[in-house]
DNA sequence: TGATTCATGTCAGCATTCTGACATACATTG
DNA sequence: CAATGTATGTCAGAATGCTGACATGAATCA
């Protein structure tokens, strides 16, 4: 179990990819007494914040598939936390909203999810806050810019 | 619009979730052509830095479970990219290691890899990395800080 | 108008990873 | 020396997410 120094630790990447693995393992260890996982609680917090999404467009935004997300989202809708139309009012895309009942569950996993983030902030500066935040805005677009829409 | 959750659009817990998931993308996109996952990959460029490692040690560096690591450690094995003793020369643990084979299948990857590293941190400053580096650093140890051992 | 293109919802099958469990090997401790 | 704790490899089953595919609605264009 020796962790001497090999520069696996220099890669920015790698580096990246422990953070997100950490801060996800943070994430389920508190959402899991609350009977949530990441992306279930993704899902309440995207419809929170904007109201409407279309299955999809919530797929896109806790970066899993759209498949993916509609076997979720049939699952909140049979819990009661959130509703859907039965028709489309446009197009196909049918706008999802919240429930009273997924407003409730939600406050619970904010609160928890919230201790993890004002934990993995503790010891920066607000400079360092801002430069974080910056820094992986220029990561996204610099990886996307090659990616030609695949 | 936000009252008191966690805001998505200034989140860095967010960004940092969207960071990660691109870059996965990405590495995904050059390592399918070579019929290589991300985790396989990764299996590989540790055994290739730290020969020996074990099963256990490989998840942990992987980010995976021991028996996710388990499940890939034998196809590479039946492959013929890695080898592992019969027998625990120590203990339980069984040391693997890169066969010439598996070495070559790595030198290709690592290529592929590389390149969406460098991409990625186009137009980042010298200062702007080591930057990044400190403040993932400090994230990850102010999360495990709080996570009782896990 | 009719054809094409694109985004969406959804079904089915498959792959990957996880949780739970068990036996084994070593270290520590009384 | 025996009991306990920790780490490991591995099997089994379940959960989760993905790829492939199809049909539908709307926008675009010849």
């Amino acid at each position: 179990m020796n962790q001497d120094g090999v520069d696996l630790e220099t890669s920015l990447g790698y580096l990246l990819k422990e953070a997100s693995s950490v801060l996800r393992s943070a994430m389920e260890e508190v959402l899991r007494p609350l009977g949530m996982s990441v992306t279930h609680y993704s899902c309440l917090e995207l419809l929170a914040q904007r109201p409407g999404l279309s299955n999809s467009e919530l797929a896109r935004g806790a970066f899993v598939t759209r498949q993916s997300m509609n076997v979720l989202l049939q699952t909140l809708e049979r819990e009661g936390y959130v509703t859907r139309p039965a028709a489309a009012p446009v197009g196909k895309a049918l706008p999802a909203r919240l429930t009273p009942s997924g407003r409730r569950s939600l406050e619970k996993a904010t609160v928890a999810v919230r201790s993890v983030e004002v934990r993995m902030l503790a010891g920066m500066t607000e400079a360092e806050r801002s430069g974080a935040f910056r820094i992986l805005q220029s990561m996204i677009r610099s990886l996307r810019a090659g990616d030609d829409g695949a």
